[in-house]
DNA sequence: ATTCATTGCGTTGTATTGACACAATATAAA
DNA sequence: TTTATATTGTGTCAATACAACGCAATGAAT
């Protein structure tokens, strides 16, 4: 390679300063669901140089709190707000820093890491997993130095450190979630039909639901509204259209949709 | 007071090189739930000096699983061993930090802490609640210079920064749990009766159960053994012992007692 | 007009749950 | 020794929730 290309300021600042402005040894990374055409998906970074997908993360400033910075980082990388955004587990196994990403990172600038760079420390990252409407998403808003893509679920492959364990817990924390949680008012458009909502949910759980059961169900919990409207369009016989029901659903949110004992 | 006492010297290493044996500004501080005399209590050691009730808590090695500091600072002040113990959540609220705590609780000493001591620095806790036979704990294992006992979950009072919040939160935790989770195996003795289970489930979940209906809801979980034993010596009829089928326990642990969708 | 896949609404049988009845029994009181 | 009493073991029944399935209505394609 000819020479080294010149480093952007911002990213000198982190390098440098950033134990300064960031609460060292502790990171953020968010799992971004979507759903597209039957499809649940998660939205990961290409990081330049070092050829592997990332889950969008950041660090936590030294006055902010946990929630804040995941709700920061996530409306950088997609411009959206407003969201369900859940922290789920916390991982903090010594083996999934990899000090080599770093470097590989930067070597680029001709920057090499001194040992003793607050990126190359051990770092615990605390997960959190938020729901997106996938058609909400223009992904050029995402940075510069990193494509962005939503790649499908069961399709992960070459994933930085330990991201592709995150995104499967952060599944098994959402289908958990699932049953006693609304879920959709983030994944879905304003309005949807019971079919577009039936599949999202068999595409979380993985498996086939019972049309009329589903219906039934998701009724009684009386989060939706039902609209006159139809879509028309389809092949056959026009299904009607639904919207949640912001109050009921926020209700839910807070208590639940079960009792059980 | 006349003079400084002698500092221990695990604790001027605390203080003086403590950055560089644990992460910084990360602990994790476990709610340990016991049960006795039908009252859900939460283990807490009185600090010297400041004179509020805290979690037992401690650090991270720099090459030390979170889970694992959990377990060895669950370990060191109680001595107890093989326990259900379960992270829940991060708490990082800016504000939960006080560095006021620390310099009070070395003024004995007549040390002072420095402003840029790792001590003082603020500090997100990943908090673990564990649950313990009542019985098993003897509280002179407890360290030194913090007095421990054992509080009534509904007489939380006095306790130091935000430990109070990580307890209800902790609480709630276990009650969601209490759904899909069997739990028991580590707030009982080996061998129970039926009352007493109830009597723990009641005491969590705050409210009163039918005692038919739970035994039928219990039993059909499969994951106790009918002893032939009965419990003499109370005042009336002489109820059945059961104990907790470890291999069926350990598979339910895993994979929930339910399926709900 | 007819076909056809899909949607809306409903029914049935089964399992689960909540509320309650009654006999058995270990100790305490008589 | 007998009786009283509170508690436990077991069972019943109705209400509810749930899974499996039937069938007519509909909207586009033929």
């Amino acid at each position: 390679m000819a020479k080294s290309a010149q480093i952007p300021s911002d990213k000198k600042l982190m390098i440098e300063k950033g134990d300064k402005i960031y609460q060292p040894g502790i990171s953020v990374d968010c799992t971004i669901f979507g759903f597209h055409e039957n499809v649940l998906k998660v939205l990961l970074l290409k990081v330049e140089h070092i050829n592997k997908w990332a889950l969008p993360g950041g660090f936590i400033k030294k006055s902010e709190p946990i929630e804040n910075a995941a709700y920061r980082v996530l409306q950088e990388r997609t411009g959206v707000d407003n969201i369900f955004l859940q922290q789920f587990n916390a991982f903090g196994d010594p083996s999934r820093s990899d000090a080599s990403i770093h470097q590989n990172r930067f070597q680029e600038y001709g920057i090499k890491l001194s040992k003793e760079n607050w990126l190359l420390q051990r770092f615990i990252t605390i997960g959190f997993y938020a729901l997106i409407d996938f058609t909400d998403i223009k992904l050029k808003d995402v940075t510069s130095d990193e494509s962005a893509a939503w790649i499908d679920i069961n399709k992960l492959n070459n994933l930085m450190m330990d991201h592709e364990s995150i995104v499967l817990k952060a599944l098994e924390a959402l289908r958990s979630q699932l049953a006693y949680l609304p879920i959709g008012r983030n994944l879905l458009p304003k309005k949807f039909t019971m079919p577009e909502l039936q599949k999202l949910y068999e595409t979380i759980l993985d498996r086939k639901l019972d049309r009329r059961n589903f219906q039934r169900k998701i009724i009684g919990f009386g989060i939706l509204n039902k609209l006159t409207e139809t879509r028309k369009g389809g092949a056959h016989k026009a299904p009607f259209l639904y919207s949640f029901n912001d109050k009921k659903y926020q209700k839910a949110l807070k208590e639940g949709l079960y009792g059980s004992w």
